[in-house]
DNA sequence: GTCATTGCAAATGCTTTGCAGTGCC
DNA sequence: GGCACTGCAAAGCATTTGCAATGAC
């Protein structure tokens, strides 16, 4: 368990019952969630909260670099709470499970036996973020 | 431009004037298209074509491994036709742009200046893909 | 007490699907 | 001529938005 949430109120973030609760089912996993995974366990501490709220403090979070949006696949967004551990990504084309990893060599050298956690692993992909010289402009 | 049309058609994918369309619009193409930019060009050569045609073509395409999808950002998915040929993205976080690059080092030494095409990169991510246990078992 | 946050429900964007008609092999 | 492909329109997820009520500071 890591001190997301000490951070969160040491930088004024407004504490409320909902957003304690998702910064808690976040805190620290290695195996992240998609936004409607974080309502679920939310619900199971706080039934009232709704998707939208969860949606809202996601978003707050991420805006405050306390956490990375992870969108590998087409589908749902997944929420990556280690935003301060430098780390790569392990990604089941089946589910979508995303997990972390911390391989040692260099990503084209392949995933080291012990970061496999069980997955048949078929292909390192690299992607380099950034502002088009467009983007930049404005 | 390369031969993504007769390599179809030598693997016996049964050619429509809107498949050919649609093969014509991604082939060889470094700058990676959604499926709506890929139908608005589509409409431009013929202009009957529907959306869900194209969505079909597409994942026909993909499923015969001759393209695949980039979905790097939450965003539309977006198409690459060079799936045979090694390469690493470059991706505007502020307007979903994917190009190809082709650097030669380690990609933690970051994106040589001869591949940065007018790109501020900001940050290099790698992701291995395959199936989780579960998903191997079945 | 004020103003940000919440919950609801409706709206949006991208993609998929069902089904009758069309046309490739 | 059979069966796969097409187009249309409607449905389906994931996510966002508008707005009145609530509650943190």
């Amino acid at each position: 368990m890591s001190d997301l949430l000490e951070r969160l109120r040491a930088r004024g973030w407004r504490m409320t019952a909902q957003r304690r609760v998702v910064a808690e089912v976040l805190d620290g996993d290695h195996v992240h969630l998609t936004a409607d995974e974080v309502h679920a366990r939310a619900v199971a501490r706080l039934p009232e909260i709704s998707r939208a709220t969860v949606y809202n403090a996601l978003g707050d979070l991420v805006a405050l670099g306390e956490v990375v949006e992870v969108a590998t696949d087409g589908r749902a967004k997944r929420y990556d709470p280690n935003a301060h551990r430098p780390h790569q990504h392990l990604l089941c084309s089946g589910c979508g499970l995303i997990r972390d990893v911390h391989p040692l060599g260099s990503p084209l050298d392949g995933l080291p036996e012990t970061e496999r956690f069980g997955f048949t692993v078929s292909a390192a992909e690299v992607t380099y973020r950034g502002l088009c010289p467009d983007c930049a402009r404005s």
